[in-house]
DNA sequence: GCAAAAGTGTTCCAGATACACCCATGT
DNA sequence: ACATGGGTGTATCTGGAACACTTTTGC
């Protein structure tokens, strides 16, 4: 039992897990294993600890839904509605995460029956105030693309620039010049060739391209 | 006495108050009264209460400290290092504040043994993690002024474009032209002109305008 | 040799920048 | 009349948008 002269509210953060996966962007919910909302999908997250920051926190709980650790992470939004837990009051500071498409591997977490994906326009309906979090983490993503390196985050540490435009027409739902984006990209001076190629079917290989600074998004323009 | 099963982190709100006074961006301290880090200078802010939200609680703090309501309030960003606190762990939200000049009025707190307004280059020594939170609200205030009508918030509910201009030219540090300025404010589409004038010394007077939609911010470009 | 994706340049337009003089007023 | 800040237009530059064909490979 913890003791305390003023009332305290619980802490914990939620995640918004985005990946790139059958050419759409994808999030991950966990289906709730107890009540309250038992058995609707909500965002993975949970209680912090008390000798841990919040960031130590979104990174264990994305460390025990998805087993990866070093992937972007970034804080969202802290929501406080009084009442947006049922059994007492609860504040929760939502993070979004960007896993790259050939990390995905998936854990069964201990407090949830069923992890799954789902595309941004297939949500089931999700527990607590999570549809409100997801869009904000959406809308950021969208916006954060535009003026950072952010995109880069989805891709394999090699990629090729095929690859990377079809991360933004994806994220952006629109088809992206070619030419135009290939310009726009090499113009950031972020990304550098391998030497490498891939062939990868019946037509001309494509160059692979790196990040320069890996796990850093700059911001651009 | 509140008992809990779990710990509970205390959670609090501090807000950075901007204003733009004596050519200068300013923000507003208050003088601690109470330990910890009693006489040192710190943001205002204090602990939530159990039945209001984080913003309701900003804004409580904000009218206790300045007697206003009504002002543009964001939230920043939320810090939880486990040691920010020696009392206990405290959690705190972090918003941002702006003022109009013309608003500027001071309250004395219960809490507090002074308030003051300070220059962003004459900062004192600041209580808990409070640098911190500074340095970020003043680099979200500049980012934030190139791509919305955040600038606008310093201004009365009438004023001339010189004063816009020049809260342009405080905040970014740099001085700006004044034709291309003006061709870009009213380019925004965002502010339209009351039919007065302002006569103010040995000189033509200045139109006034006014913003079309009060309170709000609009994002642009 | 053909199908399939990779790669590559130029023109055009819009929005940003640089820049200097006349206007209305108070004293 | 003069000092003071208010108000105005044009030429240039730059970054984004539109747009079509050649190259390399696997079968």
């Amino acid at each position: 039992m913890f003791q305390y002269e003023y009332p305290h509210p619980a802490v914990t953060v939620d995640i918004t897990i985005f990946t790139i996966r059958d050419n759409q962007l994808k999030l991950l919910l966990i289906r709730r294993a107890l009540d309250p909302y038992r058995g609707r999908w909500a965002l993975p997250g949970g209680f912090i600890n008390m000798d841990e920051d919040l960031e130590s926190a979104a990174r264990r709980e994305l460390a025990e839904e998805t087993g990866l650790s070093g992937i972007y992470l970034e804080q969202l939004y802290t929501y406080s509605k009084p009442d947006r837990d049922p059994r007492e009051r609860v504040i929760t500071v939502a993070y979004y995460a960007l896993i790259p498409s050939d990390k995905l591997r998936l854990y069964a977490a201990t407090d949830a029956e069923a992890v799954g994906w789902f595309g941004l326009e297939e949500l089931p309906k999700l527990a607590f105030d999570h549809a409100e979090i997801v869009t904000t983490a959406h809308e950021r993503l969208v916006a954060k693309l535009d003026y950072s390196t952010l995109g880069f985050q989805f891709l394999a540490d090699e990629f090729t620039l095929m690859e990377l435009q079809r991360v933004y027409e994806i994220i952006l739902q629109e088809e992206l010049d070619k030419r135009n984006f290939r310009k726009w990209a090499l113009a950031l001076d972020q990304i550098e060739e391998t030497g490498e190629q891939r062939r990868d079917g019946p037509h001309r290989p494509a160059k692979l391209y790196r990040v320069k600074s890996p796990g850093t998004v700059a911001i651009i323009k």
